[in-house]
DNA sequence: CTGAAAGCGCTTACAG
DNA sequence: CTGAAAGCGCTTACAG
């Protein structure tokens, strides 16, 4: 007696759902779905009386209830190791920009490229049945692979191309591009090259190879100054590090540098110090982060092609999750060196 | 006939599920639920078998279950402006940091400084019924405002604090900021100070407001001079903001620039351009950037709590998304000018 | 090409 | 403090 009629045990959210658009369209809710979703062949008039009505009540499918009955939600969920590299945020911003427009939500997980962690994460995304993968590198815990591969969750690999494991990836040669900025201090005159890394994660590893090679290549494998620090990179360990090669290896003439964060530093450090770059010692870079072509002198560095990276891994997880063939499971972006005037 | 038993309309995703710990733990599922939210008195002995037999089972709960039986998920949606800016970046990794081990999963909504993607982003985000929203400013379309009141989902604003507004905020006075970077200006003696800003977003303009008032506390009011440009922010425009206006106002002695990148390359093309820093023109800026510290001279800034501001502001949202009181809705963090040597 | 039934894995709203 | 029933809003698996 409490008034208008339904207002018992009603947990109706007032939400407009699948039924109401039914209901309005004159048509069954499997119909609507099927119209809604493209899929099977629904009568051409069918599917424009139901898109109308749906128009018309403002419908929008609930996530959670699709999640729920279809066992797969309309998450991807991309794993980076921070965000405080310019690298991994252009790359999820590229990611964001090509999954959004096509339905899909992303949800970031950080690494701090602990193995402990990427797991944590990975478990814990997993609970969230998400449509698709994005994680970076090829280097995991058997664990995680583990995960991954039992949860038969579709899985991009980005950064290197890693067609020894396979599955799906999308990158660049680290060894390549590292092996490429050498041989253009070499080119140069160079005799005597450092390569200086922090932040020791794979790839940077990887480009220290290629390094190597590169000296190795030039017949001077016996003049190779890897100097690795596992501390996080910055501008002000840069500098530092240019200090210290100088001290402890005054025969320098160039440094490698494995991030542009810490070239930037040194060339600022070699301006305060008053080192002439290129004269007293040549610097390059990798990555052509935001700044490296205003210093002074500008750097000369290799330009990744993080924002393609993104846009290709989350166009064939695309593929994967709709389930339709890739073509070429492992894509090589490439990269390319940018001579300016440090080196 | 086809062998073991229960094969036979199973959608069973195989995964453990809140019956398979009830049955474990012989108690009813609702027990368990309730047991493992905490939610209501359980009995503890009923409550230790039932984390138990939990735990025993590896048992997640289901997500998308969750939110369609309680109509909230576990996601919180943060809109911000742009990704490029390691201040908002910054700002997401602290909320991250304290919504991630709360159990919450954040939803990143990119609205490049337009009000319409904005209201498309919230639009989107709410049909997924986050449990909570946190937005940049303080400033978007009545649209959106009513989007978000009339979902009845928490929200929490950052960067600024807006009292007037109601609900609730986090943040500091960018109008305070930016009179007190402009007073450290002319405390140092400067007389002819200019407002630099690209991007101009309400924040900025309100430390322009900020460097307008100084002025005119100074009795130099009719000494403003806001150099405004809507590109976006970067080095290189910072570079060219600088030469620009030494051109046309030469009398000018200091500048202040509304963001560190844009100082930063001020700082650079005058060290290019051969202008004595602070001696021909002193350069302060704002947010202190990574890099600020690093430069030739070190930049004057403001260092803005971005990263306080996101753990507060997601420590706010904590206590509303679960209906407890909170006793501060509008929480000023304050600010901090840091002198260097570039004024 | 269309539909009636059942179910996905939880929580709400009532009872006791 | 505990539970049996119903329901959240979709899609799957069968039929026709």
């Amino acid at each position: 007696m409490a008034g208008a009629a339904g207002a018992r045990r009603s947990r109706s959210t007032g939400r407009v759902t699948l039924a109401d658009v039914a209901q309005a369209a004159g048509v069954s809710p499997i119909t609507v779905s099927r119209a809604l979703r493209g899929e099977r062949a629904v009568a051409p008039e069918l599917c424009e009386r139901v898109r109308a009505a749906a128009a018309a009540l403002g419908y929008v499918p609930d996530p959670a209830a699709r999640a729920l009955a279809s066992s797969r939600s309309s998450h991807v969920a991309v794993l980076i190791p921070k965000l405080s590299n310019t690298l991994f945020v252009d790359l999820l911003d590229a990611v964001q920009n090509t999954l959004v427009p096509a339905g899909y939500q992303t949800l970031i997980g950080v690494t701090h490229y602990s193995a402990a962690e990427e797991e944590a994460a990975l478990r814990s995304f997993l609970a969230h049945r998400p449509a698709g993968l994005i994680v970076t590198g090829s280097d995991r815990s058997a664990a995680a692979c583990a995960l991954i591969d039992g949860s038969g969750v579709p899985c991009v690999r980005v950064m290197e191309v890693g067609r020894e494991e396979g599955g799906y990836s999308v990158g660049f040669s680290q060894r390549d591009a590292g092996r490429a900025i050498t041989q253009q201090l070499l080119d140069s005159g160079r005799q005597h090259i450092a390569y200086v890394a922090a932040q020791l994660d794979p790839r940077t590893l990887e480009r220290g190879e290629g390094y190597a090679a590169a000296l190795a290549h030039a017949g001077l494998a016996d003049r190779t100054n890897q100097v690795l620090s596992a501390e996080p990179s910055s501008m002000a360990l840069g500098g530092a590090m240019l200090e210290r090669v100088l001290l402890d290896a005054p025969q320098t003439d160039a440094i490698f540098f494995c991030n542009d964060d810490l070239a930037q530093g040194a060339l600022l450090a070699a301006l305060r110090l008053g080192i002439a770059v290129p004269g007293r010692v040549a610097v390059a870079g990798f990555n052509d982060l935001p700044g490296s072509d205003q210093m002074l002198p500008p750097l000369t560095t290799v330009a990744t092609p993080r924002r393609e990276i993104g846009a290709q891994a989350a166009q064939m997880l695309l593929k994967l999750m709709r389930g339709q063939p890739v073509d070429a499971p492992h894509l090589d972006l490439g990269f390319q060196v940018v001579r300016r005037a440090s080196a």
